[in-house]
DNA sequence: CTTGACCCTGTAGTTACTACAGACCTTACC
DNA sequence: GGTAAGGTCTGTAGTAACTACAGGGTCAAG
């Protein structure tokens, strides 16, 4: 069994582990500057600690959310070195809001096609199928 | 002015033109086999004709509606090698329609959290960001 | 002292393009 | 005939956000 004493601090495994994040993805999100580069060991093991967990819960939450790797980085920054970051926090969320909301109304738009188009092919024994047609013929957009 | 002549084929830009699709994407999709090479001029210029631009345009409706490339290769393989398409293309739009719905409700899951912080947030004068206490706090999935 | 499980690094692969650089060709105009 | 502007050609590198090795080092238990 490896160390699990808190004082000597997480290794990758754990860290990735508690947050629910993939052990290569920590190792990137350390490279792209998204968490600090934590101590090592002598041995040249990382060691992170609570910090770095928290950090790391931070920016997956971003991504739950949708937000950009950039979109985290600017957050972060905010919270690092702002006073006030509510404003532009705030504006950042808003901005990413909308598009969201862009992504929706296209992802509905597919959806309203897809739906009409396997409802037309039925059980697929058309000879013209309507799906193909579709592709063929019309604009899928207006 | 260049040749307008159709006996002579279309030149990539205005292939590109004709079907709305970026001029270097006319070359990547016949670079990863989505559209076949087209005959050359002389000196080496392609020629297409009007199967490459209902070919090229089956593609990127393809892509207005979602489907990966993969996707679309599997298509117009049926296009090419069936009698009876249908079935298999209905299918491939039910297993993809299920994947846009479920790209839907991330999405909306997404803006219900970021709809809810952005209204906390208001005017952004707060000292607790309730985006940034969210991030650090919350799980934004239950 | 070996086995197995961890850790390290750097690099390559993924999707679907997009954007060059450097060379060649064609056309219009003078 | 010359030249400048615009097309075209190729191959390659860049984008986002990871993910997955390969080839090596380390460490603890039996």
């Amino acid at each position: 069994m490896r160390d699990q004493n808190p004082a000597r601090g997480l290794q990758r495994a754990e860290l990735a582990r508690r947050t629910g994040a993939n052990l290569e993805t920590v190792r990137y999100y350390e490279k792209v500057g998204l968490l600090p580069p934590p101590p090592r060991t002598a041995s040249g093991y990382r060691s992170y600690d609570k910090a770095h967990e928290r950090r790391l819960s931070f920016v997956l939450r971003g991504r739950e959310l949708g937000f950009s790797l950039d979109e985290v980085r600017a957050l972060l920054r905010l919270v690092d070195e702002r006073d006030q970051p509510c404003a532009e926090a705030s504006r950042l969320a808003a901005t990413h809001l909308a598009d969201v909301r862009t992504k929706i109304a296209d992802l509905r738009r597919m959806e309203g096609v897809l739906k009409r188009v396997v409802a037309q092919c039925g059980d697929g024994t058309r000879p013209d199928c309507p799906l193909i047609e579709t592709l063929f013929r019309e604009t899928t957009v207006e």
